[in-house]
DNA sequence: TATGAATGAGCATTCATTCAT
DNA sequence: GATGAATGAATGCTCATTCAT
């Protein structure tokens, strides 16, 4: 195992354990066992407990950002095309991934870590934003819709599925919701509610 | 200071420092220092730990969902009023209050603590979305909105407000959102979106 | 075992075992085991392990100080005496006892805790070197003695029984000073080297 | 870097280190660093921590005493002379220099190393004290001092420079002693009181 | 009942030592 | 021989829980 593969398997564990205990109830001993790594051997990767959360924070999240970013900016399609992307890319790439489990863990800890709030609202959360804003602006430009608000508060583009992530992790084991059809649904609602029309 | 008094003076430390630190990184001396109790007495009521956690969810949540079912169900307005009341409610008595740190809370721990989070879905989840299911329902009913996804996906009617309790949890500090005017474009886009159509 | 009781035999366990290991390689677990009081307890009466080093010292020299300061200062007798009394003194309170670990201790650590020496020279040191220094000044505008280099270096009156308790720490296992012939020889010395002449 | 000279290094750091931490406060990290050398070849050189220890005081010694000997051994003058030059080698060899910095850590951790100890006394100090010795015998077989007193207890004449050496470590950034001055004024009162006349 | 000192298991972190390269 | 990453036992400190007063 080399240095880098051994930096990835510390970080997988980190997110298992983190995602399971929180930061102050993980142990850093159960991030080794899982890891299959010493306990000293974290701290040759990461300074310590902190350190390792903000590595598990920017080691997860730069691929998928970069590939949305990526994928929505080389589409053609109409505005409700792209939102059926967005919500694809959400579905197939964040709910049911350890990027889910992030995202719980940032909105569980990120009062804690307010620098690493700060990070990860730079890096991530205004940069999604963003793309939403971008969407819907083009669909302005293009007459798809007719309402700005989108624009202003894309917050709301992307709210349900932070309650999907939220809702699955709290209720999934006994009343899971169909991330699926719930984002369909908040996908018909969102684009009749911003004016849309076929053209 | 009575018993009831105290139980409320500690529930309240409580609410204070696990809003602040989370479950695990609360500490029991601070909850005693800031509820002006001694560490054993807090065992008098409460068992232990977890005990006291799960009596902090079961106090704050009976009055503001008995006032918010009661007010919903003797309002004679439309749809768009019921959800204006409803936001409003949201303000008022969630928003910047400690529900909202107890929202926050359960969504942090909710997954370490199933039985807790069961019954925080029995009590306060499920019998707000059946109130926004019965509104859907009633403004159906009244031919005021046309599209069911409200009655059959109420989460989506609540999504903003959670992002909203949450954004500034983490980002209130630096990036604050409106909230008021937050949840006033979610309604708008919502209405228009369910087929809202003033009669 | 009341609060005063029980921070005695912290300090005295804890003497015992920085003697032993001196500060660094002092385990605070062997510190508790030999107060007979739990590791947590320690907490409760020292903040830290530096803390409780400090209170180390404070402790232990008070007492020794104050007695050997009144006992000298209403002495009446010759120079001769006075250092006779002196190294009474040193031999029945110092030699042997706590108090001498303590030096030991001083010696070793001292270099690494810069704050510490500084008490410790401002409370020990110097007002020992101050008591020998009235003595020679006595002695002097007495015309007993009629050099003034003890005035100048009184260190040089005390070197000896650094230098006793250093041996005996050290060598004494396999090659013991004898302490009280070592330190009345050291006198004879003294009193010749400083110009005494029985009046 | 050869054999030799990366043994040479290692002690070098090895005494910088244990100088300025002690035995248990010392990180052998540290003295790699400072070596220029990797942690694993330490211990191509020295079997553990404790081996390093010891080859640092049996490194360090040899050359200062047998200068010592030699030099005194053939030297012609007086006794009183003959401790001039004792005190002008303990000050240009000792003092300011890693021996000085040796002879703190033999204090501070001798306790601790019984085998060292006694190695340190049979190679060291007995043979710094035969000096001593040889030098007050010669003096008083020539009549040129008429008490045994540094015969019987040669330390008393090594105390003073002990002391200097002490004091300079614990003391020397706020209150540092002259040791010149200092071992001047010693060797006045000792050759004094040693019943010294010029001849 | 209320108190808060005492307890001791638990955890983050360090560092002497080993060993594959 | 030399390296330095890996190891894991050891240790300072914390904090939920207990209990004598």
């Amino acid at each position: 195992m080399d240095k880098v593969e051994r930096r990835r398997a510390i970080l997988a564990a980190a997110l298992t354990v983190f995602a399971g205990h929180g930061f102050a109830g993980a142990r850093l001993d159960d991030v080794a066992r899982e890891a299959g790594v010493a306990k000293g051997t974290l701290y040759l990767h990461f300074a310590d407990k902190e350190a390792l959360f903000r590595g598990l924070v920017e080691q997860n999240i730069a691929p998928v950002l970069a590939d949305a970013d990526a994928a929505i900016a080389r589409f053609p399609g109409t505005t409700g095309d792209l939102i059926d992307l967005l919500i694809a890319i959400l579905v197939e790439r964040v709910i049911g991934t350890p990027a889910e489990a992030l995202v719980r863990l940032m909105i569980a800890e990120g009062p804690r870590f307010p620098e690493l709030a700060a990070y990860y609202h730079r890096e991530v959360v205004s940069r999604a934003l963003g793309i939403v804003r971008a969407i819907a602006q083009r669909g302005l430009d293009r007459g798809e819709i007719t309402s700005d608000i989108a624009v202003r508060f894309p917050q709301l583009v992307i709210s349900p599925a932070v309650v999907a992530v939220v809702w699955n992790g709290m209720f999934g084991a006994f009343d899971p919701l169909d991330v699926r059809a719930f984002l369909s649904a908040h996908r018909d609602l969102l684009l009749r509610g911003l004016g849309w029309r076929d053209t």
